[in-house]
DNA sequence: GCCAGGATCGTCT
DNA sequence: GACGATCCTGGCG
């Protein structure tokens, strides 16, 4: 999904860093069975799930997998192409590489809520194909702020992006 | 630059 | 009643 680009209404960012969770692994929502909470994570691919961080920050995801198996990609940060201005109102910030490097942060960027959860992705919330010809270079690493299943390296960075959260994977080269 | 601490709430024990 | 798939700020060097 490096290379792809989300958007919500004005604003649109292409992905830079994205992180896969499985049912299979107790690092995954969907790992504790189906539950109200996890609905849509086992329901049908292509559906936005998004739900709240630390009480705070909303994240949001890509459902990825069939019907029956609960899993999804979290988007975890966007070089932003579209409405930047109104990304740095929403944000209060104005460096560019600022306002979407982070899953809380894209999603308050972009103005993505919790109302949007189970939303299909290509409604409000869209998800497009890279731009043809593209190959991002990317790199495989630990995921970020879990504390099971640390060592599966299911995080996945565009080496060549400056918007990518912290800690920066090592480039392959 | 690095680190510690606080905000804040849905979900499950 | 505890715990996060996080972010920001302020302190210190």
């Amino acid at each position: 999904m490096v290379g792809c680009v989300v958007r919500h209404g004005e604003t649109s960012g292409r992905i830079v860093e994205t992180e896969a969770y499985h049912d299979s692994e107790p690092a995954c929502h969907a790992f504790v069975g189906l539950t109200p909470r996890t609905r849509v994570l086992f329901g049908p691919p292509g559906i936005a799930y998004v739900y709240r961080s630390y009480g705070i920050h909303a994240l949001l995801n890509a459902v990825t997998e069939r019907e029956g198996t609960g899993a999804a990609v979290l988007i975890r940060a966007l070089e932003p192409i579209d409405g930047i201005d109104l990304m740095r109102e929403r944000r209060g910030l104005d460096h560019i590489e600022d306002l979407c490097s982070g899953p809380g942060k894209l999603t308050q960027a972009l103005g993505i809520g919790l109302d949007l959860n189970g939303t299909p992705l290509d409604g409000p919330i869209e998800i497009l194909p890279a731009a043809p010809g593209e190959r991002p270079r990317t790199v495989a690493g630990t995921r970020i702020g879990i504390t099971k299943a640390v060592e599966l390296e299911w995080r996945f960075c565009d080496v060549d992006s400056r918007c990518v959260s912290q800690p920066r994977l090592a480039s392959p080269v």
